[in-house]
DNA sequence: CGCGAACGTTGCTCTTACTCAAACTTGCGG
DNA sequence: CCGCAAGTTTGAGTAAGAGCAACGTTCGCG
């Protein structure tokens, strides 16, 4: 375990609240880890030993069906909770969690989560918050993927990955970690052949450019009007 | 407000761990309410002002996209907590709860809640058990609809909806609320004439039978078959 | 520096299931 | 009991996108 600073955490709503002695226990409790690009978390069915809060990097969520498809059902950014399934009562996790990115996360045992719950003021609130965000962004994926065609979910799933993790570059917005063309028909149901061609098309109409796993979006507002509905 | 019976709470996983003055004080604040097949609870993006527990009945979560299409995200059961956005730090509804059938559900006002956690032992857990087997049912949902083919996808919504409000009869299991292949096409992310073309071959194979709005499955065998991926 | 694996592109074919259209059935309210 | 609305069925044409196949490109590693 290695040396932490109070500094790490004050900021992130889970601990805004909180002095610095109060935080100071809080990283005393802690582990830390380094997970390169690829790694796993935690997988999908594994009994549910620790919760999660990503400091730097970023996170899929997968789940796997028996038939050895995978979806990526969300994204997880630095300062968020994850693994959370003792807040839900859950003994194993719902789904697998790998490194995006190259990220580094800290992690408590699970029994752990209500001590911190009654312990520290605004640690509970915030963790809800954040799951009912998610309930919420789920619940919108869900609903495009029943109601839009295939151009406008990679278009409305690219703009969300920018929105999440876009960094300005000289000629747009790129996207924050590596994205492969099958990495984002996981997220929309398709194929990586569809995402390649669509990808294709528009870097010809100059709204992204890419390399090998990289993008950049250079014209957001037409990636827009493409994700809307009846557009 | 109507008289009412402590016993219908006391079995309730909300309310199983509390005594009978308990569950009289819990009564005494809610308000009780009937719901014509069709009426709305309440409406994605209005004030979430209650939370709710429903009696009798079933219910269908609703979310609408821009372009006029709706989704059915989820259904409700008797005994289950609804609304609870203000456990989620929320302040308005994400979505909008419909009467599957005639339905009675108990509801109070959003500043009980945060009480109620803290005055009765287990109501907070039962309470983000119902959301944590929520986000994992969703999760399932969306991972069907970005895998399998639409026949496969609405087998299991059919056997979903039996599991759930399943009643015997003479010659299979109902769904214990009526259902039109409209909803089931807004639950599969389809239309109605392709889940229609699909119940006339189900019908022609002995699988399912139904009547308008009324549907029983006759062999839940076959159909787990069918809902199976690469079966 | 050269090989191999991982990632990406593109063309073609073929099927699924959406769209449009029309008619039929059931049940309810006047 | 009639008429209308809501729900259902079926057919025919079409297009989106999946599947298959082959090839091109980039990058890391020995």
């Amino acid at each position: 375990m290695q040396k932490l600073d109070e500094s790490l955490l004050t900021g992130l709503p889970p601990f805004s609240r909180l002095d610095r002695g109060q935080i100071r226990e809080i990283l005393d409790k802690s582990t830390s880890r380094r997970y390169e690009e690829g790694a796993e978390i935690f997988h999908e069915g594994h009994d549910a030993e620790r919760f999660f809060l990503l400091l730097d990097g970023y996170l899929r969520v997968i789940r796997s069906t028996p038939g050895g498809d995978q979806v990526i059902v969300l994204h997880i950014s630095p300062g968020q909770l994850f693994g959370i399934a003792p807040a839900l009562q859950r003994t194993t996790y719902p789904a697998t969690a790998v490194a995006a990115a190259e990220s580094i996360a800290l992690s408590w045992p699970v029994h752990l989560w209500q001590p911190f719950v009654t312990a520290y003021d605004g640690f509970a609130t915030e963790g809800y918050k954040t799951l009912g965000q998610r309930l919420g962004e789920i619940q919108t994926t869900l609903t495009e993927m029943a109601t839009q065609a295939v151009e406008q979910r990679v278009a409305a799933v690219l703009l969300r990955m920018v929105n999440q993790s876009g960094q300005k570059t000289e000629d747009g917005i790129a996207i924050g970690f590596p994205v492969t063309r099958n990495n984002i028909s996981e997220m929309t149901g398709t194929t990586l052949h569809t995402v390649s061609r669509l990808l294709s098309a528009w870097e010809k109409d100059g709204i992204v450019r890419s390399t090998r796993k990289r993008i950049v979006v250079t014209d957001a507002h037409r990636l827009v009007l493409i994700s809307e509905p009846r557009g």
